[in-house]
DNA sequence: CGCATAATGTTATAATATAACATAGCATTA
DNA sequence: TAATGCTATGTTATATTATAACATTATGCG
């Protein structure tokens, strides 16, 4: 699968966001399928409601999402499927808020950065060459190997720049 | 003051420490009586206690400190200097291991990168040009307005890569 | 089926962080 | 110096995030 640009910024008011659920969850499906791993029913749901929108949503939310749905979770319902999606790339955890967001484009190994806008709560993923490069040529120059990245750049999006309140 | 070259690399085991630690408190102290600021007796030993290691530690670990000190402190204690030093770019938050580190060059209005070793537990900041030129384009490119960086690299580093044990 | 393993349920608690209000310290000036 | 106002700290309680430990259920497989 190609990596579309248009995941390489913030989504609009206006951007087909039932696709963008519908396309995750086939992709976490198709992942699982080919890994011989089990997207269950809680995982697969858990996975929908991170997908709800583009706003990190932390793991209580989701609990009272859960408890909503008539299923009657605890803390390590959730934080067990987090695990797992965390495991399998399906997600992403926003250290600086303590909260999850729904991978773009699971299953690549791919560097990750997030710009978080404080207004609207949307949190875009990029994957952006020059800044991994620039990192891993100085983890180099320093003989550190890395493991995990974790890049957030918090500020205001475009889309929230020009408005009247909070900017 | 200039930007030594000696921090943006993993402090060695047998580097002079002590160095490390009153040149922070001095620059700190210089950095608030010009700003008219008070680096109270509380915050400067809470800074102290920071700069013990080059390892984030976390809030409770120096209030553990605090209280060994013979300082009958609770949580808001020491969650109160940390925000003050945090204000002021006297301290840095380590938000994956939500824990703090003193800043190498407090003062400058700076964009910083830390490498995490997770053998050794010792954080390394760097102010990388092109780590900060990358963001800062990408930004531009999809109208984002930065307001605050939190990039944080874990591994192993140089020192401990070639270890026995953990790696 | 019978078994092994994986997944989830359940209860309790750990770890991190803040709210809200009380008291103390300090700095300015009448 | 006393009055005042502001900053800092003390104190108590609680919110928020996350995990440990053990019980039960579901699933896949011989």
């Amino acid at each position: 699968m190609s990596l579309s640009k248009q995941h390489q910024q913030f989504p609009t008011a206006d951007h087909d966001h039932q696709h963008c659920v519908e396309r995750a969850l086939h992709e976490a499906e198709n992942y699982c399928r080919k890994r011989g791993v089990r997207l269950t029913k809680l995982r697969h749901r858990v996975l929908e409601l991170i997908w709800a929108n583009h706003r990190p949503v932390g793991a209580y939310d989701l609990l009272q999402q859960l408890t909503l749905d008539g299923h009657k979770a605890a803390p390590p319902t959730v934080y067990r499927s987090l695990d797992f999606l965390l495991e399998h790339g399906l997600i992403h955890r926003i250290n600086s808020l303590n909260a999850f967001v729904g991978c773009d484009h699971p299953g690549l190994d791919h560097s990750a950065q997030f710009f978080i806008c404080h207004s609207c709560g949307q949190a875009a993923e990029l994957d952006d060459t020059k800044i991994e490069s620039a990192i891993a040529s100085h983890a180099k120059r320093i003989g550190f190997s890395i493991e995990r990245r974790s890049i957030e750049i918090t500020g205001v999006c475009t889309h929230c720049e020009g408005e009247h309140s909070d900017a």
